[in-house]
DNA sequence: GCTGTTATGCGTAGACCATACGCAGAACTA
DNA sequence: TAGTTCTGCGTATGGTCTACGCATAACAGC
């Protein structure tokens, strides 16, 4: 049962209990002048500045002007460091659906939001991911994307899904616009030339003969040409919703 | 134009024009003791047997009997053993489609396929994607996927955002239930126990007046049954394909 | 005010990692 | 046989995370 709050569940990490502010200070000891917030959002800071690479504990300490070892007095481990950065980088979630949204506005809506964030801090998609979300904000993300889906006749593991299925085809899509982009600053390209120059490379390894298919797509165009990366965000999208919508209309007759 | 092969392109690494058969060896110097395929090929049954993680230079070296800083006559640098890795660790290609399969039939056994290849060698979701696909397998997968929209009105560049939309559910829905299975084995739990456990903390953390949607879910016993796998690949897989059918008819009439 | 307890900050050190550089020797060409 | 070129690898550098233990600061109770 869901309603049974046991104290006795699985253990939660203590940086992973504060940041749901389930911890208080013990009275006794000197004040701590490092907290896992101020870490986390060092960390940030950092990870904002010069990548997800460039967050290593003894660079996150010198922003803090403290200690590497510091830091693991209030951080169990990195990867603990990291799941809380995604915590806050993601940002708080984008609030319930509009009323007079209909279940497709929102969650286009609510998708576009994990977009954005994902835009703005492309290290996201480099941490990562090690087990389902358990912290406050990821959370509030996913109760948000669930009640789009209230009005709908699905179940509720089917809403489940739906959601599950968007946000991986959001988070595939930034993957893929963003290495395009970091490939070419590190090619040294223009963004807009990186997909042609791909295209080029490839029509000169493939034999016509043993790839007619991938030959023909190179033919025509098709990473010639600069689209905006929004137009293929929504193709995708889109798609996806037509089969949602394909669902919750046969559920709802 | 994709016709023009111009031998001035972007610069390919050594190691792989090696994949691609175009080196041959020099007449010069000694006898290669090592090879590209050889190293790759140990550095496969490294991460076959300890995972990725366990795939260091010092440690692919020592699989051959060789020293670490050999392995740099052949690879350039650490990433691009992981793209030859990925290139071999996939396989081949399923193949064509069979002719009596149409386009949908194609597609999920295409889908089926990189499910397959995944849930078998797992390392491959923690290869961190630098860019797109230049080695040979890699590209027969695409070029397969790409035959099985042969038949259909879709313009070349959706077949191609087809593709992308369906490779990446494969690898999302693959990684998710990876996280699962590495989620039980680090913690001691058995498998079917991991989700309901997962419900359980969920339950125990969010406050049912903030997380009213989150709360339904939990409460329907959603992470309590341990449902198929296959099951929630497949409703996601016929979502999304159920959203392409309705683009091809569209395009078709 | 004094003492004991406890938590904090952090220094040291260990075990890894990728890889830049340069040298010894092998195998071919002329 | 001399010269050239390529392979293998030893050394060394600078980075990573983090286990462990010590000094110190701040409170609780007397």
């Amino acid at each position: 049962m869901a309603e049974t709050k046991d104290d006795s569940g699985p253990a939660l990490p203590p940086a992973i209990e504060s940041a749901w502010g389930l911890r208080e200070r013990p009275p006794r000891g000197p004040r701590p002048g490092l907290s896992v917030s101020g870490i986390v959002d060092a960390a940030v800071r950092v990870a904002d500045a010069d990548g997800l690479t460039a967050v290593s504990m003894s660079r996150v300490a010198k922003e803090l002007g403290a200690a590497t070892m510091a830091l693991y007095r209030h951080v169990g481990s990195k990867d603990e460091l990291l799941m809380l950065m995604v915590d806050v980088g993601y940002g708080p979630s984008p609030g319930p659906p509009p009323p007079q949204d209909d279940w497709r506005a929102g969650l286009t809506r609510w998708a576009w939001a994990e977009h954005e964030a994902l835009r703005q801090r492309s290290w996201l998609l480099h941490v990562p991911i090690t087990g389902p979300p358990i912290t406050p904000q990821q959370l509030g993300w996913m109760e948000d994307g669930l009640r789009c889906l209230d009005d709908t006749a699905l179940a509720e593991g089917e809403k489940m899904s739906v959601l599950l299925l968007i946000t991986g085809y959001v988070r595939n899509e930034a993957t893929l616009t963003n290495q395009i982009a970091e490939g070419s600053r590190a090619a040294g390209v223009e963004p807009d030339e990186i997909m042609p120059a791909y295209g080029r490379l490839v029509a000169r390894l493939i034999d016509p003969a043993r790839f007619p298919a991938l030959h023909r797509v190179l033919s025509a165009g098709v990473l010639n040409q600069d689209d905006d990366p929004d137009d293929e965000f929504t193709f995708g999208l889109d798609r996806i919703l037509d089969g949602v919508e394909a669902l919750i209309r046969r559920r709802a007759g």
